[in-house]
DNA sequence: CCTACCGATCGGTAGG
DNA sequence: CCTACCGATCGGTAGG
């Protein structure tokens, strides 16, 4: 009885799945042609159901890009929680989550996720997904902080530093191809070694290579106030 | 006489500086809103005509965009120009190419620049700007490809390297505005130092600033076979 | 240089 | 889960 039910999928996890296969659907077309120039009769014809099928899981289109957004968002939220877990000093952190979303992102998750046209949003989850990137900056502008503080960053604006690497991140889907010739681990290294060397403090006689090791401390998570691994955790069982 | 044709604009003149002033605000509402979140009766009414009147300078909305979108990579091509001629080293003209380019679209040219919405545009012009985009990326893998021979670029995959950091530019305007709080200048030695230290090769015993003498060589562009200064000129004259 | 309009696209729904 | 449709938006133009 129990081997019964663990075999065959609940409805909720069937309709869970199919949602997820629209995401993954929708979330390439958008990527490739911009939302507004995929209309969702050529969604659901490409995945060979009509239109109103689709507005059985999504009630909207915009619902639908909107959690396109909460996933990157959520993949985001785990690369945090692993540097904070793993990162000892600022500059650690700071490129074990660029490592660690990179994979993500060019992963079999990324391939729901969008990361541009949030202005096609309605303004109320613009607003949310405009809040969580706040969130987001913020924890990396704590870390690049703490960085600077512990001599593992050089020093100058956190903001402009923190930018400059997400928008590179934010970039990753105007080029790259899930199932293309370059894969995610090649490209995560490129991104850890270019911003790792960048971001770096001078070592006076070292060639710059690694960060140095720190002196443990509470979370930057927590120093800065956020915290958004329960409500990822549970999308982020379900969407899989 | 020759003092009055001088001092009174010519027709001509005077339609160019409208166009200019029309690009200049569709160009603000398409970076802020989106494309497809303008209309040309929302451009029109800010600047105080009608939209048929707009229809008299740009033949079509998409029109408007793709001379967003061709101002964007003139000021790319220009930089392309000056770092070709100023830098010395492979590391060199990579960096100065940035820095030169981030202030121009942080500038008052780049007011009238897009760098995204490229899926609105028609498929031919799409394919003009892929083309002219293409170009721009081959001359910067062919200067990353040099900057590894002449060891002043660590080495490595140089399309990867030059998505890197071509995408932290084309990001810009998701967060920069003109006006705003950021000054180019800060911004584009904010862009060079993280880059140039990102990519530079080691050093053994020195600690990565700046970039070793190279032997003089014949233009990187010559090189990869692109030519766009003529066609640039003109328009970069018209449009100021 | 304007007012008024046409026509196509497409998100969303009625009805079965 | 489908076919057929409605309604709004908006690019582009007619006519003056």
């Amino acid at each position: 009885m129990a081997q019964w039910k663990s075999a065959v999928p609940s409805r909720e996890e069937q309709r869970d799945l199919k949602r997820s296969v629209i995401m993954r659907e929708a979330a390439a077309a958008f990527r490739r042609f911009g939302f507004h120039n995929v209309s969702l009769d050529e969604v659901a014809k490409s995945l060979q159901i009509s239109k109103p099928t689709l507005y059985t899981y999504f009630p909207t289109k915009q619902q639908l890009l909107f959690e396109c957004h909460s996933l990157a968002l959520d993949l985001g939220d785990a690369s945090i929680d692993y540097a904070s877990r793993e990162g000892r000093t600022g500059l650690d952190r700071v490129v074990k989550m660029l490592d660690h979303y990179v994979r993500q992102l060019t992963g079999e998750m990324g391939e729901m996720t969008v990361l541009t046209d949030l202005h096609a949003l309605t303004p109320e989850d613009r607003e949310t997904i405009r809040k969580r990137r706040d969130g987001f900056d913020r924890v990396l502008r704590a870390w690049v902080r703490e960085g600077m503080a512990d001599g593992s960053i050089h020093k100058g604006d956190p903001t402009l530093t923190v930018m400059v690497f997400m928008g590179a991140v934010n970039w990753l889907h105007a080029w790259f191809s899930h199932g293309g010739p370059r894969g995610g681990d090649e490209i995560a290294e490129h991104f850890s070694r270019i911003f790792g060397r960048g971001i770096a403090a001078d070592r006076p006689g070292g060639s710059g290579r690694g960060a140095p090791a720190g002196k443990p401390r509470r979370s930057a998570r927590a120093a800065a106030g956020t915290s958004a691994a329960g409500a990822k955790s549970a999308r982020l069982k379900r969407v899989k």
